[in-house]
DNA sequence: GCATGATCATGC
DNA sequence: GCATGATCATGC
């Protein structure tokens, strides 16, 4: 290992002769040494694995130690996504970081993985992910190194607990990224073939990985893009408030509580605020409560990738209305399995309900809740998702009109025809369904197969809802 | 009063 | 001009 151009046994050294990599690819640098590493097409997706091997010239491993076990750092590469409007920079995906081994986990602490341990410094290599282009291919965009702040080691250490107590419960089978905050234990490997034992318990559960939540790691690489402004609001100030208090979701909880019995226009005066009665009006009546500027983001909320929901109770403990989600691209449930999509993803995030409940025709703060997603209820949304697919898939969204008593096709305030479809509805499961959601009918996605009835090639935009009577047993009254 | 389709108001 | 969180409107 003489002849390498940097020091392998430095950190800093290292990390200056990555960043040299910035603006260039595999491809372009390497294009003729790729075939001699004989790259599986499972290799293929593991760009990092090949950065070591062809630019740093070192010998990967895939032991407990670090990639450069020497100087104690763990190389990662992963994708980032460009977003349309901002031009912003965010993670593509969750980052990867060393399987959990079921068994052995129980042997091992959290220092030991992420404070001193293989986890602890990420060499971070992100490329540029544009659709149909190859990993190895990607221009290298952003590099950087992450140790965990001070602030955040809490947290972190709390998420390991979560996830350590339910494999020690026998419960990995029932693991879920919603169960914590930035550190996540996400599925790993294929479908089926890879159920594994677990302590405690018979039954065998998915294979998983620790990993960076996209929040999180949006967090990471804003910091090493130096893009860190003022747009994030902190809740917590200061790292000790949170050790006091133990975790992050009881701060939360002791933020609002002051507020629980008291009437909306109430906590406004007490908070010396005036806000509108829109649609908006008690998302940001929550922002207020919790410190934060209405056009801020959360800083923690952002890094935990949080779904906050404000929903009002009626006085007889009714929810009027289901919860909706962003509306989403028939093209895409069409291209992806459950395993990749888009709502597998959101529901097994942490949520944020707050409640406000009737009393004589206003609203008061009832209460707020921390939730995710049980087990069983993913699998039912599961169902609910493989339906719409079904539905995309034979072109077959489209049911008919909706007809007044003498026939003739009903119109819409706004002056469009109604149209019912086929797509799964609240009497088709107790957790949830689709509807509408965009600003009217006639803002429509495209359609990856012509609707058969219909022949046209686009369609109201949809989205998936929480059912209210879901919401109302599962969440508020338990 | 529920189920379903449609839309409001804001902010970027 | 659209995405979004949320709520409205109407028929049965």
């Amino acid at each position: 290992m003489n002849n390498l151009p940097y020091n392998h046994l430095e950190k800093s050294s290292i990390i200056s002769f990555a960043k040299e990599f910035i603006g260039k690819s595999i491809q372009s640098e390497f294009g003729e040494e790729i075939d001699s590493l004989n790259l599986s097409n499972k290799d293929k997706g593991q760009l990092g694995k090949v950065i070591e091997e062809l630019y740093f010239k070192y010998k990967p491993n895939s032991d407990s130690n670090a990639d450069f076990k020497e100087a104690g750092l763990e190389l990662k590469s992963s994708g980032l996504k460009k977003l349309k409007k901002s031009k912003e920079y965010r993670a593509k995906e969750r980052l990867v970081l060393s399987i959990i081994n079921y068994v052995e986990l129980l042997d091992l602490t959290f220092e030991e993985l992420f404070v001193d341990g293989k986890n602890s410094h990420l060499l971070l290599i992100f490329y540029l992910y544009e659709k149909g282009i190859n990993q190895l291919a990607s221009e290298i965009k952003l590099v950087g190194d992450w140790k965990y702040p001070p602030e955040d080691i809490p947290i972190l250490k709390n998420d390991w607990e979560i996830i350590f107590n339910k494999v020690k419960s026998g419960l990995a089978h029932e693991l879920s990224e919603g169960d914590t905050l930035y550190l996540g234990a996400c599925t790993k490997g294929g479908k089926g073939g890879n159920a594994r034992h677990q302590p405690n318990s018979t039954i065998k559960a998915k294979q998983r990985a620790y990993s960076l939540k996209p929040g999180y790691l949006n967090h990471i690489i804003a910091n090493i893009a130096q893009e860190e402004s003022a747009v994030y609001g902190k809740i917590i100030k200061r790292p000790e408030t949170l050790e006091k208090i133990q975790s992050f979701e009881n701060v939360v909880i002791s933020m609002i509580e002051p507020y629980y019995g008291i009437l909306d226009t109430e906590i406004e005066t007490k908070l010396k605020i005036e806000l509108k009665r829109s649609y908006q009006y008690y998302p940001s009546l929550l922002k207020a409560i919790l410190g934060v500027n209405i056009n801020q983001k959360i800083e923690e909320f952002e890094k935990a990738d949080i779904q906050i929901k404000a929903i009002r109770v009626e006085e007889n403990n009714s929810i009027e209305q289901s919860v909706s989600f962003p509306a989403f691209k028939f093209e895409q449930i069409y291209e992806e399995n459950w395993r990749e999509s888009e709502l597998k993803d959101l529901i097994e995030k942490k949520f944020l309900f707050v409640f406000f409940k009737k009393n004589k025709g206003e609203y008061f703060l009832d209460k707020a809740q921390f939730w995710n997603m049980p087990f069983n209820d993913r699998n039912e949304v599961r169902r609910v998702w493989l339906n719409t697919k079904k539905q995309i898939q034979n072109g077959t969204i489209f049911k008919d009109y909706a007809y007044d008593k003498k026939g003739v096709i009903r119109y819409s305030k706004k002056g469009n025809p109604i149209r019912k479809n086929n797509l799964p509805k609240l009497k088709d499961s107790n957790v949830c369904h689709v509807r509408p959601h965009g600003t009217d009918s006639t803002y429509t996605y495209p359609l990856p197969v012509e609707d058969k009835k219909l022949k046209t090639m686009e369609y109201s935009k949809q989205c998936f809802w929480f059912n209210a009577i879901y919401v109302r047993d599962e969440i508020y009254l338990k």
